[in-house]
DNA sequence: GTTATTTTTTAGTCTTGGCTAAAAATAAAA
DNA sequence: TTTTATTTTTAGCCAAGACTAAAAAATAAC
């Protein structure tokens, strides 16, 4: 089939998820990343990841040496965050304007990451708001591709008196999340550690004018950005 | 490369693609359409178009005899309904949510509309609240497949003292869209025609609270649905 | 420092969906 | 009704991106 996206730098969709692939195991564990993890995490089998990445390099989006892995280059790199940019406002989308739950809407954005337009993504991103966390609490790369470093932490490591942006959760059943509902916490909450109590991890939070108590369960469950 | 898209009836972008072709090029000239026309429309090559009517005549999405051309089957038809209605849905979501203008939005819907998901739209089109026509005055296919017979004129048409919605526009240059948007004209927006000059076609319209003279060039690059 | 195991690469196939060039069927013209 | 022109199909080829099986390199074990 011929190429149906007819822009200036083009990839297929096979060479994003590629770049998108490697970028997260980077990400993971710092050094270039093996032809079997990139396999892995693609499920996918090692021989077509070395076609890939061979002819990734030669379109110097990765550096490749045979039995050594590969790495992004700075494009690659660049490319791979700015489909994450796109997955991650899609994310935002669907579950604050389409009303999805947290762990619907992977999927979707999976496929909505290929949608070639960088009109489409300024605009969605000013519609949106220009959000910094997609519904999971992971960053969303800027323009450029910067992702901002971001101490996400579990609530259940904060200390006394400290804030917190909950950015996302760990775990997503939907009793956990209806639970989280029923207490007004999403992204963007604000939540501040007024108790802790050492023998069970259960804590007191304040979340607006309420003040409440939650278990260490819940709290070990819940990612905030510390401020 | 592996269909990224694992769904109950999966079908490729190509195949979508040609359903849709067919089904536009059926509603345009009746009869079973040729492989020429479809060749012509999708910028592709009579060989291909054959190789892939035979293909979707094997899963009995179109009827096909030799040398005679292709017709949707039911199936087919609901099929390319579908991701009409999925084009037309986007569309509007980029030209009420995101702002874009009516002209801008074909290429981003053309990827879109692959997009697979039944809820994914469900909820798109609730958000949009279920609209009846796209940004260009097409009739949006219901989620059965099924299209209003709409009876769209152009504005100039229209007799004297009839009203009409504006559905869309022929003609999409900037400078008439511009000119649209100044009269405060755009999809939805009632008109009454108030008067008629026979001579150059001009008339006096109503809109909101507003009367003013249109040229006939502007009557008739308006689509209206009468009331 | 060999041998054994694991990882990675190569070589060769397959499918999808394009293409060209040539053959066959249909339609138009003489 | 032949001949000519057009349309459609067939046959064979190509690229992307997957796969399997076998070879080669790197690691680990003895």
């Amino acid at each position: 089939m011929k190429n149906v996206f007819t822009f200036v730098h083009m990839f297929t969709l096979a060479e994003e998820n590629y770049m998108k692939a490697i970028f997260h195991l980077e990400h993971e564990s710092a050094d270039e990343v093996s032809t079997n993890a990139i396999a892995e995490s693609m499920a996918t089998k090692p021989s077509s990841v070395t076609d890939m990445i061979q002819k990734l390099a030669e379109k110097k989006l990765v550096v490749y040496k045979r039995y050594k892995g590969a790495k992004l280059t700075e494009k690659g790199k660049k490319i791979a965050a700015n489909v994450i940019r796109k997955h991650r406002l899609w994310e935002v989308f669907l579950v604050e304007k389409l009303n999805f739950h947290w762990d619907e809407v992977h999927e979707i954005a999976e496929q909505l990451e290929h949608i070639q337009s960088e009109e489409l993504i300024t605009r969605l991103d000013k519609f949106l708001g220009s959000p910094d966390f997609d519904p999971h609490g992971d960053p969303i790369p800027d323009k450029h591709g910067v992702l901002k470093r971001t101490e996400k932490k579990l609530l259940s490591e904060i200390e006394k008196n400290q804030k917190g942006v909950c950015v996302g959760v760990k775990e997503s059943s939907p009793d956990f999340l209806q639970y989280l509902d029923k207490k007004k916490i999403s992204i963007g909450t604000k939540i501040t550690v007024l108790g802790k109590e050492f023998f069970d991890g259960s804590m007191i939070i304040q979340v607006g004018n309420e003040q409440f108590f939650i278990s260490h369960k819940i709290a070990e469950n819940l990612y905030v950005q510390t401020l």
